[in-house]
RNA sequence: GGAAGCUUAGCUCAGCCGGGAGAGCAUCUGCCUUACAAGCAGGGGGUCAUAGGUUCGAUUCCUAUAGCUUCCACCA
């Protein structure tokens, strides 16, 4: 407990004051409180159950233990580094014989504790000594040698001496061949009792000792040096040694089993899929779940041992010993490990093991969403235990998202620094840019790079969404028109049938969870279609003297603002809210409002297609005018040969704002439109418009002259430099290519404005 | 050692159940056009890692190779 405070000290500090920041209060001791209250009664009974099956059982096993700290590490809490050590050959010698073993060692005082050399049974070597018994040098203790697949022939010597209780590897080779486990090292590092004459000695001491007195004895064959992988404790950096303890275990065959089945029967199923593979790969090769840990801060084994040799598993804590009544029953100091009781999670958040209404209504839940990391320790932990305590899977669907590494891709991280504070960035852009660029283009399972560029670039769409919203509303005043009363226009139906795709298009992908695609039809069809088209093309009604014209485009507009923004709401719901607050007409919160369906008799397929044909030719006009240096606000006829005229009569005044045209003649061949004409084939029009329309030639001339006087000294800066031997030889090889790029490009340039000025 | 993934434009990444290669950012050109310069219009830029195979056709499917990444195990 006094170490519990020691932590409370160290990081509750930060962990109030972040609750604080986000408007919570929080009080140390309470939040103690709660948690055991509120899990415990689940945990316990879940305990319970498995312990009554059988399926929870106490055993050996070697964990990590810190001589140090004197406590066990889990196994995330060792870190591996490279050491330089040493490989000690010694010689076991074989009973009644002149023959011995070499074996290597990078720990030489285990050997007190060893209780077999083992070989690899095809290994030729030293087939006719499996079986056989030798002595253990200094100790005295006669020793199998056993034959186990373990062993790798082509490593040091290929014969390997078996310590059980301090090595695991050596410790399932125990187990398999049936071996003696004899502990040698006290918690604090020392050698233990077991070890003769260097009992109480530190654990390198003894090592210097032993290895002096196998010289001594002649047995020592030679020492290599040896860098290897050395687990240290994360705290205190002191070499953490292997032992073997007694630990709570859960059986796992009898769980597994129905959890594979489950996804196997598509009861629940993952996504993307790939990952039911990391899933079946681990529930197929289990092994037993070591449940206690050595923590001060935790759930308590719910295990009473009594006096009278008695153990007791209790859902309540008992007071009396149900075998000899006594009343000195002490708890088991361990904890649970704390997957233990998020595996309970999906259920025991709901009031498991009561039947509660919750319980009853939303278990099982519809889908987890999580990391790929996680699908070992949680998933794949919740998905056995769900099946297990209440018969039915936790979840049916399982979505899987990557991780949000940092600008490198490296994995954010305390001790890199590399992390990012999500409250400074929502301070800085707002809670829905940084939500909308975690979503963007991202796929499901795959990780994404956190920049800020990302986030700046969903700031800027949401921007684009409240100026055009401010847009609209601004207009919307007096009585707004409903959608079915409408006469419709082209660019009306337009919109509302790339609102019908888009919606259909975003529902799909979000059913399959394809959120990333999502998101991208949506900002696609909000800028694109919406902003950058429809409410240009809507400007000349709304700007208009007809009235009825104005309210009809504006019917138009709020009805596809409204549905583009319930739409958006999932991905962009602060501000959704907010403007959505503001339309025009009785409205609730835009978090109860119904996603739009999609609606076949909104779908215009055959008129949407003929406008973009409208949308084409002003693209064609517009690309016309940059060509040739036109500015954009110069206004130019436009000489059309077409048969379509009444669809371009409709949108006329469209097609002139948005193209920059002052007017609009249809003719039968380009020889009306002038003699001298620049020309341009669209998908529903040849264009002509006359040179001088484009430009006033005069001054075309004057500007490519002055632009031909420039590129040509330029051309004779660059090509000068370049003549130069010395610069050649003597400036980075980046420069001078540079200056070749850059002599290439002006040359080019130099014909094309000769040619212009030639065709003027 | 076991498992999984990635390799596509200068950068970050989508996409492709086999048939015309995409976005954002960056870059270039021109615009302060009365919602928005955090913007508008237009443009340039890719042998879709490499080598084979299947196919009428491969960036997409299969096999191998290389580089990178992650998870797990672990070096007597």
């Amino acid at each position: 407990m006094e170490r519990a405070w020691a932590w409370k000290e160290q990081y509750g500090g930060r962990i109030i004051e972040q609750l604080k920041k986000l408007g919570c209060s929080c009080d140390w001791d309470r939040l103690a409180f709660t948690m055991d209250e509120r899990c415990s009664s689940a945990v316990r009974e879940a305990f319970c159950r498995l312990y009554e099956k059988g399926l929870i059982y106490r055993g050996s096993r070697i964990i990590n233990w810190c001589p140090d700290c004197r406590t066990a590490l889990s196994d995330e809490e060792v870190v591996y580094s490279e050491d330089k050590g040493n490989f000690w050959y010694f010689r076991y010698p074989v009973k009644d014989s002149e023959e011995f073993i070499t074996i290597a060692t990078t720990r030489p005082e285990t050997m007190l504790g060893d209780t077999a050399v083992a070989v690899n049974p095809s290994d030729g070597r030293y087939a006719s000594l499996v079986g056989k018994t030798l002595i253990l040098p200094i100790v005295g203790r006669e020793i199998p040698v056993v034959a186990d697949e373990y062993v790798d022939i082509g490593f040091g010597t290929g014969a390997v001496k078996i310590t059980p209780a301090h090595d695991p590897n050596d410790f399932e080779v125990g187990l398999r061949h049936n071996l003696p486990m004899i502990r040698i090292l006290n918690d604090d590092g020392t050698i233990g009792e077991q070890g003769g004459k260097f009992a109480g000695q530190d654990r390198y001491e003894a090592r210097k000792n032993i290895v002096a007195e196998m010289k001594a004895l002649g047995l020592l064959e030679k020492i290599e040096p040896h860098a290897h992988n050395v687990g240290h404790c994360h705290r205190c950096n002191a070499t953490i040694e292997p032992l073997v303890s007694k630990q709570w275990f859960v059986k796992m065959a009898p769980l597994a089993k129905p959890a594979i089945d489950a996804v196997v029967k598509n009861k629940t199923k993952f996504t993307p899929d790939r990952f039911a593979k990391i899933y079946f790969n681990w529930l197929e090769n289990i092994r037993d779940w070591c449940i206690s840990r050595q923590l001060w801060w935790g759930h308590r084994i719910p295990v009473w041992y009594c006096e009278c040799g008695e153990t007791v598993c209790s859902r309540e804590t008992p007071s009396v010993c149900p075998k000899c009544g006594g009343t000195h029953l002490t708890q088991d100091e361990d904890c649970l490990d704390t997957w233990f009781s998020s595996a309970l999670w999906p259920f025991s958040t709901l009031g498991w093991p009561e039947e509660t209404a919750d319980f009853k209504y939303f278990y099982p839940t519809d889908v987890l969403v999580t990391g790929y990391d996680i699908i070992p320790f949680w998933v794949m932990r919740m998905m056995f235990s769900g099946i297990e305590y209440t018969g039915k899977v936790p979840f049916r669907d399982v979505l899987i998202h990557g991780l949000v590494r940092d600008e490198q891709g490296r994995k954010m991280s305390k001790s890199l620094g590399n992390g990012i504070d999500p409250l400074e960035i929502i301070d800085k852009y707002g809670a829905d840019s940084l939500r909308l660029s975690l979503l963007t283009g991202v796929a499901p399972g795959n990780d994404t790079r956190f920049t800020d560029a990302k986030v700046e670039a969903a700031r800027n769409f949401i921007n684009k969404v409240w100026n055009a919203s401010r847009f609209v509303l601004m207009n919307a005043k007096g009585p707004i028109p409903k959608i079915e009363d409408i006469k419709l226009q082209p660019a009306d139906r337009w919109i509302i049938s790339r609102l019908q795709s888009t919606i259909r298009e975003v529902t799909v992908s979000m059913q399959k969870y394809d959120l990333g695609i999502a998101a991208v039809k949506l900002t696609d069809f909000m800028w694109d279609d919406f902003c950058d088209w429809y409410i240009e093309l809507s400007k000349p009604a709304l700007y208009g003297e007809d009235k009825e014209r104005k309210r009809a485009a504006l019917g138009v507009l709020l009805f596809v603002l409204d549905s583009a923004l319930r739409l958006l709401h999932p991905f962009i719901p602060f501000v959704t809210e907010e403007i959505y607050s503001y339309l025009p007409g009785k409205r609730g919160s835009i978090i109860t409002a119904d996603f739009p369906r999609y609606n076949t008799r909104l779908s215009y397929k055959k008129e949407a297609k003929a406008f973009e044909g409208v949308i084409d030719l002003i693209k064609t006009v517009r690309a016309m005018k940059v060509a040739v240096n036109c500015p954009p606000a110069k206004k130019v006829r436009l000489f059309l040969v077409t048969d379509q005229k009444r669809l371009v009569c409709v949108n006329k005044s469209s097609v002139l704002r948005l193209a920059g045209a002052s007017e609009i003649e249809f003719v039968a061949s380009g020889a009306e439109a002038g003699e001298k004409t620049v020309s341009q084939v669209s998908e529903i029009a040849h264009i002509f418009v006359p040179l001088g329309e484009l430009v006033n030639l005069e001054e075309e001339r004057a500007r490519l002259e002055k632009e031909l006087e420039r590129v040509e000294g330029e051309i004779a800066r660059a090509g000068g430099k370049l003549a130069n031997n010395n610069f050649i030889a003597k400036a980075p090889k980046k420069v001078v290519d540079d200056e070749r790029a850059k002599l290439e490009k002006y040359i080019d340039m130099k014909q094309k404005i000769e040619k212009q000025l030639k065709e003027l």
